[in-house]
DNA sequence: GATGAAACCGTTGACGC
DNA sequence: GCGTCAACGGTTTCATC
C-alpha cells in the first residue's frame, strides 16, 4: 500500500471533516473531482480509511465521567488475556482498550454516568472476574485532546 | 438539552456510520426523512454531534507504534498544567491527552513511526520541559478497542 | 488503467401547511 | 411541529484515450 502526497492531503481533509466537499479536495490537491473520488474509494478498499463516524459528545447523552483504568491479570496467559480482551470489547462503556507493556496488562478508557454507574461497571468487569488480580482507577478531570487523529503531512 | 429515544437511535446510527442514509434512519426511528434531517441539524447545533471524521489507519500511513505515557509535573500549578496541556495539544503525534487524578498528572496516547521517532517526541515533550518531573512509557502491544464511541441506548 | 461527461441518487434548504 | 420541491453535491456508469 503506497500513499502519495495527494493521498495524504485527502486523508488529512477527511480526517478533519468527513463531509469535506470533493471539489475543495480537488482544488487543494490539484486533482480532478473524479480522481479524488477514485482515490477515496481506493483508500477505503485498502483500509487506510477505516470508517466514517459522527463524534458524539458523551456529556450530551449523560456520560459525565471518564476513567482511565489499569488492569492486572492473575496470570499472563494467552487464554486469560484473550478472555479479558473480549469482555472489555463487549462492554459499551469501555471506549478504548489497550494491551500494554509495563506493570499493568491493560489500560481502559471507560465512560460512566456517575460514580455509582462506574462502580457497577467495575463489578461486571473486575470483581466478578477471578482472572483480574487488581485494578487501579484514575478519574479523568479533563479530556484535553480527544479523537483518533493521525499525523498526516 | 433533552435527547429523545429516537434521537438516541439517530446518534447511534451516525456514530456507527456517518454516511448512513436518512431514509434508513427514518425507517428505523419511525420518523420522516425531513424530521430526521432536522433532528440531525439540531443535534449538531446543540453540540451532541461534535464532528464527523474519517477514521484513518495509523499503520497505513506509517505510524506503526502506539504508546501510553504518564507524565508527572514538578508543581501542580494551574499555569504549569495549562502550559503542558497546550503543548500536548499542539503535538500532532499526541492523539489523546487526559488530565487525571492519581500518581500522574497526565496520560497521553501517542503515535510514532518507530522507536527513534518516539524518542524524538519525548525530547520535544518532556526532556526539553523543566516542568516535567518524570514520565513513564507503556508500549501498546494491541489496540483492542479503538474509537470514541459512546454507549447509546 | 486513468480520465471526463452525464445520468442517477441522496442531502440540503426554502417554502407552505 | 410536518411534508414537498428545487438546487446542490456525491456516486455510478460509460465512452474515450
Amino acid at each position: 500500500m503506497d500513499i502519495s502526497p495527494s493521498d495524504l492531503i485527502i486523508l488529512r481533509m477527511l480526517q478533519e471533516n468527513a463531509r469535506e466537499r470533493l471539489e475543495t479536495i480537488a482544488t487543494e490537491t490539484g486533482l480532478s473531482v473524479a480522481t479524488v473520488q477514485r482515490r477515496i474509494r481506493n483508500l477505503k478498499a485498502d483500509g487506510a480509511i477505516m470508517s466514517e463516524n459522527a463524534l458524539i459528545s458523551p456529556k450530551a447523552v449523560g456520560y459525565a465521567m471518564t476513567f482511565l483504568v489499569f488492569v492486572e491479570l492473575e496470570h499472563e496467559r494467552i487464554d486469560q488475556i484473550d478472555a479479558f480482551r473480549r469482555k472489555a470489547k463487549a462492554e459499551a462503556q469501555v471506549q478504548q482498550c489497550y494491551y500494554i507493556t509495563g506493570e499493568a496488562d491493560f489500560a481502559l478508557i471507560a465512560l460512566a454516568r456517575d460514580m455509582e454507574d462506574y462502580e457497577q461497571l467495575t463489578h461486571r468487569l473486575f470483581f466478578q472476574d477471578s482472572n483480574v488480580k487488581r485494578f487501579r482507577t484514575s478519574v479523568v478531570m479533563d479530556r484535553t485532546k480527544v479523537g483518533m487523529n493521525v499525523p498526516l503531512g
